[in-house]
RNA sequence: GGCGGUAUAGCCAAGUGGUAAGGCAGAGGUCUGCAAAACCUUCAUCACCGGUUCAAAUCCGGUUACCGCCUCCA
């Protein structure tokens, strides 16, 4: 039974989806005006982790994720660089699925785009208005955040110290704008030179929080299960989501909000694109394997905080190295297994259904992977061992491909050697064969300096590339 | 000011009442021509104080430190 720690009531809820067999998940996506960072990539991975899992599990799950493709960050990255804010939009959501892909994120089933969605937005906008719970105001649409009697119940926010909290930031016009310091934006009047759409209060463009409350439910009906993001969402844009959505639909909007703790740096201070104390991705796997960055990313439960460091950084490195060598050194017993059928489902299965145990717990990575450590010590005892059955070893490779695969890592295909390599190797079993250890280990070295790592076994001459 | 989070071995990290998972690093051993990989063994009383209980890292009260949200941010 899946249990998943739901913001909304803060404790950890059997999952039950409002169609058996289905998840509809929605997770709030980067606003496209830079390459996402570390931080962000932790989200896109947690929740990646999560629909693979209830994938795992068997239900079909639709996934829509969005771009904010327009907004104020848009408009200045856009004149910074001299190009539209759609040109801005395409080079980042371009470079978004290349990182993404490197890091075996599955696509969602639908990335909609702000942009694309405009008339949609303003119709729900209009719907807001016609309700009550939304005005007009020198070309912007406020939202009556006060009316809206559950305002403040995801994030335990008091209505009334939002106000003093509120009004030490809202500057002097807006202040003047709204009826009420706690209001937010649905619609931003244009200034002269911006992207900009015709609408009933005149040329502008779509606030923020709008355009998920209008994307999920298109794609995703009007009450939906899983709804994703960072902690720092939580207030006030999933609040105001929830607002908008609730408002206008009469009926509730999510039954399971999740959110991702953050990827901090030294002092636990948190990464964000505003600190400017961040790595990006596309920066980070020119340097780093992809899928080590991955496994570093899933290291710490998700709701926790995670800090990014060289240090954390080479653990990840040496676990993912455990991993993936007891999944070769498998894949290479597998090329001389000879013995009959022997019994080592049970034990297997036994993993795995910890396995899921452990996931099922609100996707406590953490015991799942200690899970997938106990069948790598399976796997390297039971590939040690004097005869082994073809059977077997595909068993325990399948399985461990499949537990580490909930996780998003993936083991590749083992290249071939060069011919050149390839005589070398075979040139020192050889010597080796001849006793002349002095020639066999002076090959050794020098493949070593090439790259390629030899390792003797009772069945031969193993090898493997470095790093 | 309001709301929330974190504090477990050298490091990372599980563990929500029954006497501290797992990984890395370290130490010892086995295997090996030597290595490598692997395997085995070994390594903590849980920020602090007080309380409840037969029993607490786990519950209650308090303290300290750090962080986040309340303004764009995963």
């Amino acid at each position: 039974m899946l249990k998943i720690f739901n913001t909304l009531t803060r404790e950890k809820e059997e999952f039950k989806p409002l169609t058996p067999g289905e998840v509809n998940m929605y997770v709030c996506g980067p606003t496209v005006y830079n390459y996402i960072h570390i931080g962000n990539a932790r989200s896109i991975v947690a929740f990646d982790t999560v629909r693979r899992y209830l994938e795992y599990l068997g239900y079909k799950v639709k996934f829509v994720s969005n771009f904010t493709d327009v907004d104020d960050k848009m408009i200045k990255e856009a004149n910074r660089e001299n190009i539209t804010v759609p040109e801005v939009a395409d080079k980042f959501i371009k470079a978004f699925f290349e990182d993404i892909d490197k890091l075996n994120v599955q696509r969602a089933t639908v990335n909609p785009r702000a942009t694309e969605n405009i008339k949609e937005i303003i119709n729900f906008i209009s719907d807001l208005i016609a309700k009550g719970y939304a005005y007009e105001s020198d070309g912007d649409v406020f939202y009556r955040a006060r009316k809206f009697k559950h305002y403040g119940e995801l994030s335990d926010q008091n209505i009334d110290q939002l106000v003093q909290g509120a009004s030490e930031h809202v500057g002097e016009t807006e202040f003047d704008k709204k009826q009420d310091p706690i209001d937010f934006a649905l619609w931003k009047k244009a200034k002269p030179g911006e992207i900009k759409w015709d609408s009933p209060w005149g040329e502008g463009r779509p606030g923020w929080h709008i355009e998920c409350s209008v994307m999920s439910t298109k794609y995703l009906g009007d009450t939906f299960d899983i709804h994703g993001g960072g902690q720092d969402l939580e207030f006030p844009h999933h609040e105001n989501e929830i607002a908008q959505s609730e408002a206008k639909t009469g009926k509730k909007f999510v039954n399971y909000w999740m959110h991702n703790g953050f990827v901090t740096v030294e002092n636990n201070e948190k990464m964000s694109k505003s600190l400017g104390n961040f790595v990006t991705v596309h920066d980070m796997v020119k340097t780093i394997d992809p899928q080590v960055l991955r496994f570093f990313l899933s290291s710490t439960h998700y709701r926790r905080p995670l800090e990014y460091s060289q240090s954390n950084l080479q653990k990840a490195a040496d676990n993912y190295e455990r991993i993936k060598t007891a999944y070769n050194n498998l894949n290479f017993r597998l090329e001389n297994a000879d013995g009959d059928a022997d019994d080592i489902k049970s034990e297997v299965d036994k993993i795995s259904d910890k396995f899921k145990v452990a996931m099922n717990d609100d996707f406590n990575v953490q015991n799942g992977i200690t899970e997938i450590f106990e069948l790598v010590t399976l796997a390297n005892n039971y590939s040690s061992k004097d005869t082994v059955s073809a059977g077997s070893v595909q068993y325990i490779l399948d399985e461990l491909a499949n537990l580490s695969g909930v996780l998003g890592i993936q083991f590749g295909k083992k290249e071939d050697l060069s011919e050149e390599i390839q005589a070398m190797v075979e040139k020192r079993d050889q010597a080796r064969a001849d006793k002349d250890f002095a020639t066999s280990d002076e090959l050794r070295d020098k493949l070593k300096e090439m790259g390629v790592i030899l390792e003797d076994t009772p069945q031969g001459t193993r090898w493997h590339i470095d790093g």
